[in-house]
DNA sequence: CAGTATACATGATGATCGTCATATAATTTA
DNA sequence: TAAATTATATGACGATCATCATGTATACTG
């Protein structure tokens, strides 16, 4: 059965955001497209009319993965009074370690992007980009106490080493099933980077 | 047709190492059992006659890598002035990068262990408590100039930090097709630990 | 309102997966 | 040396996978 235009736009658009999120809760070899389609009301048939190839979707849905990180981003700078401690808080938290679903493109899918072709690969890695820029955007023109000003290029490196803390520490976190241990990452994690920030 | 018992434990031996090797380079459900074997030079067949599941071998090859790695480890503890310079440098060089195969199991497979059944997640969980106290044994001891002794409470907590880091330095490093951006992420982050170190 | 276009459902394709049954051939045991 | 044991090979099982062909019902177009 045909349905309108509109309504069209919409399952495309529900299949992508449920991949988005699903791709990231079950790895890129984690779900299947039958299983994809049936979470999105559909049936496996309708999916190539949407999308070419299941690598079309996944790198299709890395840019979606990081749209919806930096929106939240976004949403935070205007709300919070210091948006960089507050994204860190957010990045340790219990909350995104349960939730990789809607988290961090990186830490969920990091090691799985290593593997894939190389149109998925480089898709991820334009997406990894934005995600260093957005880093960078959030240790732009801070006053810390201790360096007024920072060299752009001491950002950028700023960024890479803040960033690479922070995937490390929530793959370490979900990976292991001793709660004790996986709180502890988080929680050291988030003081060693709070503290040099000071 | 069958073989020695020396051959078979031989065998056995072979599909292990072969094992923890070729899902640190391909994740957990990037090799299967008939490709695996006959890696080994063997057929799918007698498999079961050495594991009792998948499942079975995931776990053990699990602690087959961390044996390798602890065992590298203290052949570096002994021969290097600075056991844990060195441990840092091996494991943010492209060496590393390039041959997961051969390198750390939670670089390689924490996010995939986030995703497997309860019992390999335990199998990963042990031996990356192992990882934790390789790194504690790499810092106990030093004399770093700032602080001549550290308290073992510091230490563990020290040894979490490093490790999330250099695992995260790695995870992006290889998930991305940029070599620039690549070689930036493991360039920096060896620099703020060494100077963190000092 | 008639005709065309098309979004999706159904079903099939061949490939690959983990697992197991059976056969075979060679070692081990007596 | 004869008998019992067993490690591996061959082949098959059902399940799952990405992909595609076809049918059909409905939205769009004139």
């Amino acid at each position: 059965m045909k349905v309108s235009r509109e309504q069209s736009a919409e399952n495309r658009e529900k299949i992508l955001s449920l991949a988005a999120s699903m791709y990231r809760e079950k790895g890129f070899d984690g779900i299947g497209i039958a299983d994809l389609m049936k979470a999105a009301g559909l049936t496996h048939g309708g999916f190539y009319g949407h999308f070419s190839s299941k690598e079309d979707l996944m790198s299709q849905a890395c840019t979606r993965a990081v749209d919806e990180l930096l929106a939240a981003g976004e949403v935070r700078r205007s709300a919070e009074a210091d948006p960089f401690r507050a994204f860190i808080e957010y990045y340790l938290s219990l909350d995104h370690r349960n939730n990789p679903g809607s988290g961090c493109l990186m830490a969920a899918l990091g090691a799985d992007a290593a593997r894939q072709s190389p149109s998925v690969r480089h898709a991820f890695t334009e997406n990894a980009k934005r995600l260093v820029q957005g880093m960078t955007g959030l240790l732009k023109n801070r006053n810390t106490s201790s360096t007024p000003r920072h060299e752009s290029k001491e950002i950028y490196e700023k960024s890479l080493v803040t960033l690479a803390t922070l995937v490390g520490a929530q793959v370490i976190a979900r990976a292991v099933d001793d709660e004790k241990l996986s709180k502890d990452v988080l929680k050291k994690v988030e003081e060693f980077i709070l503290k040099n920030d000071k």
